[in-house]
DNA sequence: GCCCAGGTGTTTC
DNA sequence: GAAACACATGGG
């Protein structure tokens, strides 16, 4: 049988999984706080800092520029690297603010974007894509260690490879789609939490629609 | 108690 | 540039 391709791949998690509706925020500016709380990080972790930030009335880029380090920081603790991620929240919402909002920079061309938000200190490639992917729903394909990890095992990536490199394959395969683009890494992400560990082999694996061990049994 | 999580920046070869 | 390290909480 012919191995799966970039989009037979989505097409199976799709069926599998279903849709995912992300990204599970109320508004675009929430998008950009989760992606940097969530940065190596549980997202049940994530939703009892976004919580903290709502008791401590620190939703606004204003209001979170202007806390004091020591308060931003305990409102995000069970984030965890609560001192980093403070620092990261500030210097974001800084640049937010300094960008106009988002319907300001809404109006620069996607690569501009993402330009801009990784010249923020804290917010690498991957922050970055979730932000412009998410909040702003553009085309671009975010790559996480799940991604690599997955990819690899499928033989559809090289061990190796950059961020850059891994985009590009990805973006190349699928056309220029936000919408596939955004069910896609949702739907890495849930096989990615409840498989395919990095070093244990595959027994859990083997039970899923696309392992690559179990791939002549899903032979369709 | 140990391992891991939807990374990033800094330091050091 | 690539590898090693720091950053930290909470759940399995």
């Amino acid at each position: 049988m012919a191995a799966l391709g970039f989009r037979g791949v989505y097409d199976r998690l799709y069926r599998h999984y279903g849709p995912q509706g992300w990204w599970p925020a109320r508004s675009p500016f929430e998008v950009m706080l989760g992606a940097v709380l969530t940065q190596n990080t549980a997202w049940s972790n994530v939703e009892k800092a976004l919580a903290g930030l709502e008791n401590a009335e620190l939703t606004s880029a204003g209001a979170i520029v202007d806390a004091p380090h020591d308060d931003l920081a305990a409102a995000i603790r069970p984030a965890g690297y609560f001192n980093v991620k403070a620092r990261r929240l500030k210097a974001l919402c800084q640049a937010y603010l300094d960008r106009g909002g988002w319907a300001a920079m809404d109006r620069l061309e996607t690569g501009t974007l993402r330009e801009v938000l990784l010249r923020v200190h804290g917010v690498g490639r991957e922050t970055a894509d979730d932000i412009v992917l998410y909040a702003f729903n553009r085309p671009v394909f975010v790559v996480d260690a799940y991604t690599r990890r997955i990819f690899e095992r499928l033989d559809l990536l090289e061990a190796g490879m950059g961020y850059e490199a891994v985009r590009a394959r990805f973006e190349a395969a699928l056309g220029p789609d936000a919408a596939v683009y955004n069910e896609y890494h949702a739907l890495v992400v849930q096989l990615g939490k409840s498989v395919c560990r990095p070093r244990p082999l595959c027994e859990h694996c083997c039970l899923n629609p696309i392992c690559p061990s179990a791939r002549s049994r899903n032979a369709e």
